[in-house]
RNA sequence: GUGGGUGUAGCUCAGCAGGUAGAGCACCGGGUUGUGGUCCCGGGUGUCGCGGGUUCAAGUCCCGUCACUCACCCCA
């Protein structure tokens, strides 16, 4: 209660047997994407801080007041990635491979941060798996992309997850809507901040919650009204191709997201069991944001799945997932010499691929009989001086109760059989 | 940054007219010095978040503070 030290505020520590969890998670995101041909990439915690404020937008919350920013030794300014998108793009046009084939497909996992007050879902840490499939603006892509992230959902055995899509044109069409937009907001009675966030970012005005604000904004124009020709091509093809694919979604003309360099095709993967935060994950496209950072005309469309809230939406649904068996055999020993002679047999069975473990800290028979039992083991193996006189070790089925005495010399191949 | 709720054992929580800190689960040991699960017995593992105040006496009442939590803002 009283420790010295606690994890940081917003943060948590993931222990077992829970932590198992995550890793299932995350190795059920990445197992479609790797089957679609994208590869593993890991980019730096942190970057030059000047990379997210172009690449995310200096409108955006995340960089007016949820970085962890700092100064280096060296003076270098840094922050801790906000996000995935700007580290792989910076990364993608570093290493020229969009001057390979393309499309560049990437996936990557990882730990995000975002200082914001901690809430339900929402760390300051927080753990994302990512895709991003760049350099091409084939509509067939988004459509790709997004029904891999459905498979992962599903995968997961998550049944009420919900794909919320928008356009949100581009660089043509969007500062038409844009003004049509402040126009309309404006005329409305809104607080001070909100104003603000008129002039500076009013699409985000959409997005808020306070009913009060709800009911203004209601009326307001949409973007899918003021999508040009070619986006609106853009759009209707995503959809053709995602009916296509069997994906079912919902249409969310007001859909925005916090990011600004979202173009065209956008979306959300929402969930009603997580409180506040009904984000699972969300994505989109961002043709622009190469040229943003520096880099070469580049498209790009791409995703980040919340892990945590992922976890959060299984716990929802009450989802049960199966935990591999972290043991197969226990062993027991009786006196040193057994166990000298035990610790050396769990080493050969453990590089014969069975998973073993051994009593430690000299606990009495009945408790490492009862050790045995936790560590869900399928056999336990006891040795006491009275085998290792017989030479023979004593193999006890956990599940039937069972016991039979096996030369030592015959042991792992006798538990190789058991087992299989 | 703003607002609400909660802080007692590892976990979930009880203790509320102010009077020597409790239960269940978990954990450890024993019953059975060579055998787990069920059963029985034993063991409390604690700065009652922290500081101050009122009182003969505070887990309990008052003030402050910190932490956690939920919600707004925002987002995964």
């Amino acid at each position: 209660m009283s420790a010295a030290f606690r994890a940081p505020k917003g943060t948590f520590d993931l222990l077992p047997p829970e932590s198992e969890l995550w890793l299932h998670v995350r190795e059920v995101m990445a197992a479609p994407l790797r089957r679609a041909g994208y590869g593993y990439v890991e980019t730096p915690v942190f970057e030059e801080t000047a990379l997210f404020e172009r690449g995310v937008g200096e409108s955006t919350d995340v960089v007016t007041k949820e970085m962890y920013s700092f100064v280096t030794r060296g003076d270098d300014h840094v922050t801790l990635r906000p996000e995935g998108t700007a580290g792989v793009v910076r990364a993608t046009v570093q290493h020229r491979l969009h001057a390979g084939q393309l499309p560049v497909k990437l996936w990557y996992a990882g730990s995000f941060f975002r200082y914001e007050r901690p809430q339900a879902g929402r760390y300051r840490h927080f753990s994302q798996v990512g895709a991003e499939a760049l350099g091409v603006d084939d509509p067939a892509l988004d459509a790709e992309i997004v029904s891999l992230a459905v498979h992962a959902y599903a995968d997961l055995g998550l049944r009420q997850v919900q794909l919320m899509l928008n356009s949100l044109g581009d660089a043509v069409c969007r500062p038409v809507y844009r003004e049509q937009l402040q126009a309309f907001l404006r005329a409305l009675d809104l607080d001070e901040e909100t104003r603000r966030r008129v002039e500076i970012n009013p699409l985000r005005v959409l997005d808020d919650k306070r009913p009060e604000v709800q009911a203004q904004v209601s009326g307001a124009p949409v973007v899918g009204e003021f999508l040009c020709d070619a986006c609106r091509d853009h759009y209707d093809a995503v959809r053709r191709h995602l009916g296509d694919l069997g994906v079912q979604w919902v249409e969310a003309p007001r859909l925005v997201r916090g990011l600004d360099y979202y173009t065209r095709t956008t979306f959300e993967f929402t969930h009603d069991g997580l409180g506040a935060q009904s984000a699972v994950g969300g994505g989109g496209r961002y043709d622009g944001l190469s040229e943003d950072v520096g880099g070469p005309p580049m498209p790009g469309v791409g995703w980040a799945l919340g892990v945590d809230r992922t976890v959060l939406a299984m716990r929802a649904e009450g989802v049960r997932w199966a935990a591999a068996s972290r043991c197969d055999v226990f062993a027991v020993p009786l006196g040193d010499e057994a166990k000298s002679r035990l610790l050396v047999l769990v080493d050969d069975l453990r590089r014969q691929g069975v998973a073993a473990d051994l009593a430690f800290g000299d606990r009495g028979l009945k408790g490492a009989m009862k050790a045995a039992d936790r560590s869900g083991a399928r056999l336990a193996l006891v040795v006491g001086d009275r085998d290792l006189e017989a030479g023979a070790a004593q193999l006890k089925d956990l599940v039937t109760g069972d016991q039979v005495q096996v030369p030592l010399d015959a042991i792992v191949t006798t538990i190789k059989e058991r087992l299989t």
